[in-house]
RNA sequence: GCCUUGGUGGCGGAAUUGGUAGACGCGCUGGAUUCAAAAUCCAGUUCUUUCGAGAGUGUGGGUUCGAUUCCCACCCAAGGUACCA
């Protein structure tokens, strides 16, 4: 073979790759003899859709795996798994459009083939095979495998099973919590519960039914049913998410969408608040990451403040963040869902405020959050007691309050708030000015370090933080209120009304949750004839016929069995998107274990990821609840670590470059874009695919394409091209700018596609895709690939003879910059410094093996495929992936002199080359001796000479 | 609004702690090779220019012998988001 012929290098190499194992990682189980560091390398696993890959998604997997290959060089025994979060939402569509199932789709997106509707699919593993990718595939998991999942339904069944204490500051069993409650009630233990938790001695809890206590311990488990708020479309009869609402009503339809309370499964997240802030500190990702988790957190100081409610038995409870400026409280917002609102409403204010409720409900919660502008609320009629002046305080209910941060109520303070200032001014509600010498009547003033406090009493003349200070200690003293963290951080919802997702092992005796046991999971999806929600608005499994438990069989049988004593009805509705992926990362250690997520010896081997690689979208949610989980493991003894990731990447997403024809607006013309400016015209996506890299649409294809513009003109310029114009958008195929690594692998090869990614630019940045380029790597592997064919007819020729002192040069600087850029995750400029090795390599005419071949390690990582070719003819009947990466050898980079460049006033005007040894003072007077700094200096005399030896040389004057 | 990231030639981008701005690649221009094309190779390519030089890393200031890099203020773009009491 004397050309490059990636098509078959790269066949050759990856059937090798498969067919040896060759990255199957070993597990400590696996043998006998001490294995090697371990090193976990990640991937945020895709979902699988039946739209394929497009350039953009391999980006992060070819990074990681870069990464990976280069550990294996470092001596590492690498784990780098692969799977599927094969559960979703588009599938559950597509089951509904084609009445197809599922987990059919889904088989095929992966594994490819012909779906029914008759769509050829190539499958989502056949397109990362091609690729290259030295995943171990024996450890692949798919979320939607039954016994995968059955793991997600046991982690589910431990926080049912556990509570949170407070003391011990870790979750414990809920055989311990029923044990201290038979013994002391609930008075002692400090325990994360629902709000509305009444507390209880032991003896009251001995007398309880059994029913009873069950339901107070569903107020303490870290997974527990609860009335939820949600969006539910009555005409879909589902429940949607904020982004499927547009406009107040359904992207589906455009059916109203109303806030509906809806009994759910939610987990207990906020008894993690802190220890989720806490753990960051201890974790290496990116601080905007970090931040944004900071920030949904939400942690705020503050005090928790009980107004009574006059001429009621009700207390409000607020909390504040300014304690110090109680005395500036002017009214009280509740929000309109607050459970007060019914019962304070005066008869007079009644009617308006159930018309305010209505209209809120409305009301997408993003919408209201959006909408600043528009101040709207309705006073009740009722008044709160202020608790130290005994003032009487106007109860309000507004939707700038929201019902689940917080309390849902706030004490408005509208000389110190921005928001309660626009609600005093817009409804002529009195502003008290408790700042001393601030003016208020423009704006609120909310700056806390300039504060001193007037007209409030015995908090005359303090700063903010004296002031905060003496309030609290006041409030606590009177039973009023006492000092208080709160957090943003919400309670997740975690069911939802979906069939494709797993389902709960969950079944329901006397309306009361009951937990299926291990032993007999996993409890798989039943059947069901349509994937749609029932006439009666229950989930798609209340369509299933067998989804009853049977507590004797201990198995599902059919729903017409149901008696309540032995057999009872299932849980319809399944988990969300986030289920199967919070802790998946820990079954890759040991996927195949059948009594435990992974064994104790793996995990130990293992610990967690060293690197993970993924999109920044998933900062909030997949990132947190995985933490969460973790944490919750750790506590219950499951797993030995409490952050299941120690560094992560992101990736930055690939862009496509849109192309767009112009049509002359009103006609049927199109024009060129170079002439576009001379019509008015409106742009019209054209499929990349029938565009060159000169911008020339293939017209004809065009015509076939978009048939209506069959017989329209087509205005051209220049020698009758037509030209469209770009413009970069997502890469989407709704954007028709998609490109497919298939056919750029089929073009020129995986080695060329994956050099390609990295050169774009820094991993972490957004950044356009060109089709363009990419001749700029395939010819510099085609250089590559020269460099080791020139004998005779370009026949494989290297020798034994020593390199030359330049070739070892240029090697151990490239040994050097690349393993620095590989550290820092810096690889497009590694692959600018191959390309300058080959070229100068090629200048050098080296063909030593004492230089060409460790740079084939160096080269590997990015194009395995071609470096397993060239490192086989080298003679190695082993692959190349766990060769020893080369050694820097600084002595080939010694250098004996500089080409010192000469600045003038910080401008460089030319270079002298001196010897590196050369003392300060020689250098001044050889640069002062030389012609040319006459001529610049044009007759001043210097004012100063600056000389950094090895450096530059700066001349004043 | 807030948070984050970014702004450097025609384009993607490079510049380790403040020390030769524009590496590397695309594109473009000219040339070689070819019947021709593709491919390949060679040279050039920030802008302006009176060919001496001058300007130049979003804008305006500052620190410094020297700033893409550090500081202050501002402008623009992208992503995220929560009216968070």
């Amino acid at each position: 073979m004397s050309s490059y012929h990636f098509n078959d290098i790269e066949a050759k190499w990856q059937a090798n790759w498969a067919k040896n194992n060759t990255f199957k990682a070993k597990n400590p189980s696996d043998s006998n003899a001490e294995l090697p560091p371990s090193y976990y390398v990640l991937d945020m696993f895709p979902y699988p859709s039946g739209a394929g890959l497009h350039v953009g998604h391999p980006l992060g997997y070819i990074a990681s795996d870069v990464y990976a290959r280069y550990k294996r060089h470092k001596g590492f025994n690498v784990l780098h798994p692969m799977g599927y979060d094969s559960f979703g939402l588009p599938a559950e569509q597509y089951a509904i459009q084609t009445g197809q199932h599922p987990a059919e789709t889904t088989k095929v997106n992966i594994e490819g083939g012909v779906d029914k509707s008759g769509k050829q699919i190539e499958g989502y593993r056949r397109q990362l095979d091609r690729i290259g990718f030295s995943f171990d595939w024996s450890r692949e998991v798919r979320t939607s495998n039954p016994e995968y999942y059955k793991w997600t339904q046991w982690i589910f069944i431990q926080l049912f099973e556990s509570w949170y204490d407070e003391k011990q500051d870790k979750a414990r069993p809920i055989s311990d919590l029923i044990s201290i409650f038979s013994s002391e009630g609930n008075t002692t233990v400090q325990a994360t519960c629902d709000a509305n938790t009444e507390s209880f001695t032991a003896e009251e809890w001995t007398n309880l039914s059994e029913a009873a206590q069950q339901k107070i311990l569903l107020k303490y488990r870290l997974t527990y049913l609860a009335e939820t708020e949600v969006n539910w479309c009555p005409q879909l009869g589902t429940v949607l998410a904020n982004d499927e609402i547009v406009n107040g009503v359904s992207e589906r339809g455009g059916y109203p969408v109303v806030r509906k309370k809806m009994k759910q499964w939610s987990m207990r997240i906020t008894a993690y608040a802190q220890r989720l802030l806490d753990g960051l500190q201890t974790i290496d990702w990116p601080q905007p990451l970090k931040d944004s988790q900071t920030n949904w957190i939400g942690r705020s100081e503050g005090a928790s403040v009980t107004f009574s409610v006059k001429d009621h038995d009700a207390t409000i409870d607020v909390f504040t963040t300014r304690p110090d400026t109680i005395f500036g409280v002017s009214f009280m917002t509740l929000a309109p869902e607050h459970e007060l609102v019914g019962e304070i409403t005066s008869e007079a204010q009644q009617q308006a405020v159930n018309e305010y409720i209505e209209a809120t409900a409305k009301r997408s919660e993003r919408e209201r959050m959006a909408d600043v502008k528009t101040i709207s609320g309705v006073f009740t009629g009722a008044y709160a007691i202020h608790p130290f002046s005994g003032k009487e305080i106007p109860i309000w209910i507004g939707d700038y309050v929201l019902a689940g941060y917080g309390t849902g109520a706030v004490m408005s303070v509208p000389c110190g708030d921005q928001r309660d200032y626009d609600f005093a001014k817009h409804f002529a509600i009195e502003i008290p000015n408790i700042f001393k010498g601030v003016d208020i009547s423009e704006a609120a003033f909310a700056d806390k370090e300039n504060t001193i406090i007037t007209n409030s009493d015995f908090l005359n003349d303090l700063s903010y933080k004296e002031a905060t200070k003496k309030a609290i200690e006041a409030l606590e003293a009177k039973g009023h209120g006492t000092g208080k963290i709160n957090y943003r951080l919400r309670d997740a919802v975690f069911s939802r009304q979906r069939y494709w997702g797993e389902p709960f092992p969950v079944y329901y005796k006397n309306g009361l949750p009951q937990m299926i046991a291990l032993e007999h999971l996993p409890l798989t999806l039943p059947e069901v004839e349509k994937y749609l929600p029932t006439e009666d608005g229950e989930p798609p499994l209340g369509r299933a016929d067998v989804w009853a438990w049977d507590t004797k069989a201990n198995k599902v049988v059919a729903n017409t069995l149901v008696d309540d004593e032995t057999v009872f009805p299932l849980e319809l509705n399944t988990m969300p998107g986030w289920a199967g992926s919070s802790c998946y990362m820990f079954r890759y250690m040991d996927p195949n274990n059948s009594d435990a997520l992974a064994a104790t010896e793996a995990m130990r081997y293992w610990d967690s990821v060293d690197l993970y690689v993924g999109g920044s979208e998933h900062a909030t949610g997949h990132l947190l609840y995985s933490r969460f989980w973790v944490k919750f493991l750790y506590d219950r003894g499951h797993l030995l670590v409490d952050e299941p990731i120690k560094k992560l990447i992101n990736q930055g997403m690939i862009l496509g470059e849109s192309a767009f024809v112009h049509r002359v607006e009103g006609e049927h013309k199109l024009v060129s874009a170079g002439l576009a400016n001379n019509y008015n015209t409106q742009p019209i996506h054209a499929d990349v695919s029938l565009v060159n890299t000169s911008n020339e649409l293939d017209v004809a294809a065009f015509k076939q394409w978009r048939t209506e513009f069959e017989d329209a003109e087509f205005i051209t310029e220049g020698e009758g091209t037509f030209k469209v114009s770009r413009e970069v958008e997502k890469m989407s195929k709704s954007k028709y700018n998609v490109v497919s690594p298939d056919e750029i692998c089929d073009r020129y090869g995986a080695d060329t596609l994956r050099m390609y990614e990295m050169f774009l630019g820094p991993l972490e940045q957004a950044k356009p895709w060109n089709t363009a380029g990419i001749t700029g790597v395939h010819s510099f592997l085609k250089k590559l690939w020269k460099l080791y064919h020139n004998g005779a007819n370009n026949s494989f020729q290297v020798t034994d003879k020593p390199a030359s002192k330049d070739s070892l040069k240029t090697l151990h600087k490239t040994i050097k910059k690349v393993e620095e850029d590989i550290e820092n995750f810096s690889f497009n400029t590694s692959v600018s410094t191959f390309m300058i090795a080959v070229n100068e390599l090629g200048a050098q005419k080296c063909n030593s093996k004492e230089v060409l071949q460790p740079l084939l390690v160096l080269i590997s990582p990015y194009a395995p495929h071609i470096a397993e070719e060239l490192w086989n003819k080298l003679g190695h009947p082993e692959s190349i992936a766990t060769a020893q990466f080369p050694v820097f050898d600084e002595k080939h980079l010694v250098e004996s002199s500089k080409e010192y460049p000469i600045s003038f006033n910080g401008k460089m005007r030319f270079t002298l080359e001196l010897p590196l040894d050369m003392s300060k003072d020689d250098i001044e007077a050889a640069v002062m001796a030389h012609e040319k700094t006459a001529h610049y200096l044009e007759g001043r005399s210097p004012k100063k000479v600056i000389v950094v030896p090895g450096k530059i040389v700066n001349i004043v004057g």
